[in-house]
DNA sequence: GACGGCTCTGCAAACGATTTCCGTGGGGGG
DNA sequence: CCCCCCACGGAAATCGTTTGCAGAGCCGTC
């Protein structure tokens, strides 16, 4: 009887209750989930679509989405799209068929035109790591503008001029947004935009970053500022194959302060991106949309936390100038 | 109608499956995997069981088994459980609940009162990188005491006698086995088992893997041999600490060659695991099992691949025998 | 021409939890 | 003493899908 079980609002008496309870323990009895979706037609079920889980950036963002999804009752299914149109269909096929409440969009570039779809089927979604071009859509994003300023500060405090930059994909916001910051920081300190000092890198992977900082090398920037530490790794690779040094030759710095950068030798210079946090609140934000509660901030914009390591220094030409 | 839609095979006039399907199209109509299951009592999801999501080692197992089982028209429902009894507890009754067909197991510690409780209520499963004291369990494993005999035959190729071994927990049957196979492995080459040169991590973790590490580093070996890539992690960053050096003062070894040890400085000597395809056989015996196909194969023991990196060299004393 | 069999179609039950509605019984108040 | 109202518990409807069953129609054969 679902009144003693869930509505100790309502008046039932409590020998009925006892006894209700003393059948469900002598029975063991388990309310099924599947039932209970079917009444009720919501499942506190949120669907989560990442472009895939093997990019180390993305395990933590769920673990955070997932643990405050679970504090409040609802699970966490889990989609990896490889960022392509069909996948992210065929995803959402299953998440609507499933009855997912509601959709944790963590995918850089899902189409638009998918994503139009969600919003005109009022499939309540919140975007995460991620923008989009309808202002009104839920989003919980990092303040990459600033995080790219800090990081070109960084580089100019320890001398640097020519400082290159390895793009994300511009198709995606993340990767759109740090290269306009990377152009903006280098103006605000009084450094031309040289076109030669920038790719963009095919998608967000280690090969995709090697093949453009071969392309970028031959420029011969002192510093390159990555998109993200997965397209650094790359640099790096790119760097010990053609003999130049990090950071004696070439400072490197990241985004995300993915795990095992730490580790590296060079440990990498990064700015550190809250990815807990970043998916739990996007997960009480989208829980928050759901329950329908009066003061929802949809819009969240986490700061980065630049973390200085080895993979930075001084250039060469700097150190002369000071000796 | 569910005629139209599914039972190709039924006896059916065209024309009124193209009127069925024309109002399919008509208003868009997307069957209800919910009303389904209820209905089918089978939902064709599997509940799948990893300690945790960021450990790197579990993405690539968690794609491999996604993707079979996507062949197979199955989804995949993902639990994180931290090793912990209380959270194995929790994602077993929410996917019992959810009606998940089957389970894949891939904690290497679930309580054994957990799995026999598992085993007792016949909920299908298969053990996954793990194995069970329950031989008729469905398991896909690793050959690890053939992968251990590998890895020590390889250092004792180098000139190694001081051959040091960080255990992962010996609660786990990896660990165990691990740890036996080194054992063996050192006796097979005429090597005594030296105690001060085992030490036990509390966790497959890279802390855990440091803190080992300084206890046997005390020992003087001239090679350690970690039972994974995490332990063999914090092993480097322990000797880097003591100011020991990789290769020159001391080889390294890990299991499993997770993404970005290839990276670091020395890339790292390991015995590679197929990932994907674990998962992918895993997700496969399990669906065999569910759709009570003849022919299933319940045992599986693959077989790792020595990879040779930067990080294993010969000991310096060998070098002085060689000159 | 009639009957039998086969094919197709439509109706209805079942899956299990929830919720609403209704009937009954008891207690309190007029 | 009677009536009304409330509290409680039981019964039924609901969600969407699948499938069994029965009935209807058609064709072929005797």
């Amino acid at each position: 009887m679902s009144r003693a079980l869930h509505r100790a609002d309502l008046p039932l008496s409590p020998e009925t209750r006892r006894r209700v309870l003393a059948a469900v323990e002598r029975l063991e009895y388990r309310p099924s989930a599947i039932a209970r979706g079917l009444r009720l037609r919501r499942t506190r079920t949120l669907g989560m679509l990442v472009p895939d889980i093997t990019n180390p950036f993305f395990p933590p963002i769920i673990r955070g989405a997932e643990e405050a999804a679970r504090e409040r009752g609802y699970e966490l299914v889990l989609c990896n799209t490889d960022d392509e149109a069909e996948r992210e269909k065929a995803s959402l096929r299953v998440l609507r068929e499933r009855q997912a409440d509601g959709l944790l969009i963590a995918t850089s570039r899902m189409a638009d035109a998918t994503l139009a779809s969600v919003r005109r089927e009022r499939f309540p979604f919140v975007l995460v790591n991620r923008g989009s071009r309808v202002a009104a859509d839920p989003a919980v994003e990092v303040n990459n503008s600033r995080a790219a300023f800090e990081i070109v500060a960084h580089l100019v405090g320890l001398g640097h001029t020519r400082i290159a930059h390895i793009a994300g994909p511009l198709s995606t916001t993340t990767g759109a947004e740090r290269a306009a910051g990377y152009r903006d920081a280098l103006r605000a300190h009084g450094l031309s935009v040289d076109a030669t000092l920038m790719a963009e890198a095919e998608a967000y992977s280690e090969d995709a970053g090697c093949a453009a900082a071969k392309r970028l090398l031959e420029a011969a920037p002192t510093a390159i500022f990555a998109a993200n530490d997965l397209l650094a790794l790359g640099a790096l690779r790119a760097a010990r194959e053609i003999g130049v040094r990090v950071p004696a030759d070439l400072s490197l710095v990241g985004i995300n302060d993915i795990p095992m950068v730490n580790l590296l030798d060079p440990p990498l210079t990064t700015a550190r991106v809250p990815q807990r946090e970043m998916g739990a609140i996007a997960a009480r934000m989208l829980i928050g949309l759901l329950e329908r509660e009066p003061v929802v901030d949809r819009h969240v914009l986490l700061d980065t936390e630049l973390i200085v390591r080895g993979s930075t220094a001084a250039p060469r030409s700097a150190d002369r100038r000071v000796a």
